[in-house]
DNA sequence: TTCAATAATGTACGCGCGTTCATTATCTCA
DNA sequence: TGAGATAATGAACGCGCGTACATTATTGAA
């Protein structure tokens, strides 16, 4: 291991005091042009780089950005699109801010999980993703608020609370996505709810009803789940597995669902693999919609009409809103206000929902 | 802001000095059970965390293992599928050794990048992911060595150098999956390769080669691309619009090909799709393989034979591996030797190379 | 030239913890 | 009961850096 050069040894061959090195790294205060370029020279010369950590140490900030999966081994519940878009948003500010990005994987159900990240000081604000609108998670983020942490919650909304967040319009997007559907002239439009437990799962569910009422084939009251035909319902949990079982309960109904609106593309992609096992092609003798534009939409066949949503912008936007709620990249103004953003949805439309004969 | 509990405050709660207050934190000498339960309660009242900055400031070592990443923005070279899946497993291991984990998102062509990530010393390993095999990048990552620097490749091998790595053996996955073509009677197989500056495109090249070879169907001294016939050998990055391109390539010989085994599962979709809209068709008009068998070979109709690459066991295995030879889980026997592993490759037959009629 | 203002640099301290070394309490066995 | 051994604890220092404050050099205006 390469023996390690401080400010010291700078300082030392400079001919200045370690606190004017400092100042050189850091470019605060005044100072002679001829003294900087010498400390520059020297710490070229014997390769110095600040020791981060001290760094962090001595400015007590750490320097990292955390950033939270729920993940469970094996159980691919989220889509990796969506991750390795966000975290790719993540990445480009943070890198852009100066900061680095401390990943954790949350284990969903232990408890008391969200303090422990921040209670060590190891990173100075987080970016949670996947966070579940729950009474028990609620609670652990009001934990975090009122510690003041700072958060932001990504792709997620709290119901009642006001907490950081980056969104984006789900109810809109849905509420296209089935107006699509109704444009074309279907009626008996089915819909595949992701997990409840997450806020945009309800999100899709409210555009959907809205569409139907709208188009008067829902009661104008109709707001639950339990409000609308049973054959009109089904529920998975975003994974490619439980679109597939979604069709085996469809599939005693399939004389009365002209569409479909899947919560994700993954569900609608699992629930075309399996109707058509019961001989039931996709475009030809149903249409539907996906949800999230991932790349598995181009794929299909026929390819998915599905809802764009823009993952990558959400985590960019995510990381620099909390970065600079902290008092990074706002020139030491301070830290900014508390912030609620939803982004736009897009409705991009491919071949899955040929026109009725 | 919570204000910040130390040492001292518990000290002095507790009735005893700093020094015992760390010795109970770290375990550390003996010490009179009372004393270690008065530490402990008066550390839970002030609700007491060591500070993690601190800690790694005064051990001279971060607890962090840096994970690289190449990232262009929106170029999608890298399947999500493998980065999440090698993600989770190292996720799973520095949980296990009580490290965090420090994304970092390498600019590809961005010179003297590696270095940057050690010297400022906030990780004390290293994972890469995507590293190739060019000679620039092999003098970047030979400084590292000579730096001392533990680093660990994931997926890649370097010829000639003697770097910590966690392979798979691509070529003998490719050798099994051209070898299934032959035994399924095929002759004119063509070859999809992915980008040749990584390692594993020529372990690929090298099983098919090997393969062809045996099945008398290439010369015995037959060794690179350029000595098979040219219609049978298609080039493109491993992206699925790659895959696409070659069908465009594929489409004046495909009278003479029988099969493809394809690089990657996206470059054999993307290829399918292409082809498709040339009339033709997998499964009927020419059989193939993919490679990596990532979720996307499932749905693919017919769902696509591949190759299985165990990523989140090569993930776990590489930070296990590198962290145990800086002293980490090896209740310090210190630093363990260097090492190379290669783990296996399987094919999963599905439904894509139907007999030859 | 002189003095105040400002530039430029140095001195000194503390961030919170791990750890060495010194000190004191307690035990063991004769 | 005493002495050496060992257990248990405390005192003190340094990790590498940022920075407040003190000090000295330089400038500009009278």
């Amino acid at each position: 291991m390469a023996e390690i050069v401080t400010r010291k040894e700078v300082a030392e061959l400079a001919g200045v005091s370690e606190a004017t090195v400092s100042r050189v790294f850091n470019d605060v205060g005044p100072m002679k042009e001829q003294t900087r370029l010498r400390v520059l020279q020297a710490a070229k010369t014997l390769n110095y780089h600040p020791n981060a950590i001290a760094q962090s140490f001595a400015r007590r900030r750490s320097g990292n950005l955390g950033v939270v999966l729920p993940y469970v081994p094996k159980v691919h519940i989220f889509s990796t699109y969506y991750f390795s878009e966000v975290l790719s948003g993540i990445g480009e500010q943070v890198k852009a801010s100066g900061y680095d990005m401390l990943l954790k994987f949350r284990v969903p159900g232990e408890e008391s999980d969200y303090s422990s990240i921040f209670r060590s000081q190891k990173v100075d604000a987080c970016v949670i993703l996947g966070a579940t609108d729950t009474p028990s998670e609620r609670a652990e983020l009001k934990k975090l608020e009122d510690g003041g942490f700072p958060f932001c919650l990504i792709n997620q909304h709290i119901s009642g609370e006001r907490f950081n967040e980056v969104d984006a319009d789900h109810e809109g997007g849905s509420y296209r996505a089935v107006r699509h559907l109704l444009d074309l002239g279907y009626r008996d439009i089915a819909f595949l709810s992701g997990s409840p437990e997450f806020s945009n799962s309800g999100d899709r569910l409210r555009g959907y009803m809205q569409a139907m009422r709208e188009a008067g084939l829902l009661p104008a009251d109709a707001k639950a789940p339990g409000d609308l035909p049973a054959h009109l319902y089904y529920e998975g949990n975003y994974s490619r597995t439980s679109g597939m079982k979604a069709a085996s309960a469809m599939h005693p109904h399939l004389s009365r669902i002209e569409a479909v609106f899947a919560s994700n593309d993954r569900m609608a992609i699992g629930l075309m693999q399996g109707l058509r096992e019961y001989g039931h092609v996709p475009g030809r003798d149903y249409a539907i919609v996906g949800y999230d534009d991932s790349e598995a939409a181009r794929v299909t066949d026929p390819p998915l009409t599905s809802v764009a949503v823009p993952f990558y912008e959400m985590g960019r936007l995510a990381a620099e809103r909390v970065l600079r709620r902290i008092g990074v990249g706002n020139d030491g103004d301070g830290a900014s206000e508390s912030f609620r953003l939803k982004l736009e949805t897009k409705l991009v439309v491919r071949q899955s929902c040929r026109i009725l004969r």
